[in-house]
DNA sequence: ATGCCTGCAAATTATTTGCATCCCT
DNA sequence: AGGGATGCAAATAATTTGCAGGCAT
């Protein structure tokens, strides 16, 4: 349970990474460091919009995928629906989906993990990345 | 390593629903039986047209979500893409894609399918359906 | 015959891009 | 100053839908 807290310094690492930081740019870092679920780019432009009116929802896509590029921030494509979006500080985790609320839980399991490995050494690869998502519902009690 | 062999008869099956078998339907049908790979809908499309140059990407793109319902073929949303589509028939099983050459390798885990319920359930949750892919590079050998 | 299906074109949704202008560094 | 970044509108890509006519049952 990461305490969301000190909105991580990106600013400081894009711009070691000689990305400029605009007015823009910081107020998308500061909703995605801000909320601690997983926007849409519409989503990310509506919060954004209440900030800063000018901004424009071609800056959000060109921002996030300038943050994906960065490592800064996970894309994800869950079923069936825009791309959504999170930061990357936080530990590797995958998710949950309530079918039911849309909610995205995230839940970690070092044994999927190390399994995951070892099927890929066997059939001769090696992972560059993966994607586990449950798509569920509450059970009912 | 299931032979394709027999082409499913999913005609009966969905005649037994209540679906129409029509022209278009046949043949679509009869490419997803063939092919063991996961072609999207233009690239059915384009195999259809070879067969019947009458067919429509409407048509395409209706029977394949006719089809999702049936529970005749499964939908796969890969990273960055469309969807991709694969007949049902067989068991269960999860995608290793080769990022170089777009490759898609099938396998299974019981392992990980167990313990993917068994994280559900302790998070309350019953799952409905999951994706796992992994996205990795051959091993240089 | 009757109503589900189809093809075609237009509409949607998600995202990208051209261009003139703006503003970080 | 200088060039990357932005807003706006137009362009793409993927998929869906309205409608008039066609075909399976």
């Amino acid at each position: 349970m990461s305490t969301a807290s000190q909105a991580h310094d990106y600013e400081k690492l894009l711009r070691e990474a000689g990305v400029r930081i605009t007015r823009p740019r910081r107020t998308i870092l500061r909703i995605l460091s801000e909320g601690g679920d997983h926007p849409d780019a519409l989503e990310i432009f509506r919060r954004a919009s209440a900030i800063d009116p000018s901004i424009s929802l071609s800056t959000v896509y060109r921002t996030m995928r300038l943050l994906e590029d960065k490592g800064a921030i996970h894309r994800h494509a869950f079923a069936n629906g825009p791309s959504r979006f999170e930061q990357a500080d936080s530990d590797h985790h995958d998710h949950l989906i309530d079918m039911d609320t849309g909610a995205v839980i995230e839940f970690r399991s070092d044994r999927i993990e190390a399994l995951q490995d070892e099927i890929a050494r066997e059939l001769g690869y090696e992972i560059v990345f993966h994607r586990l998502e449950l798509y569920g519902r509450k059970r009912r009690g």
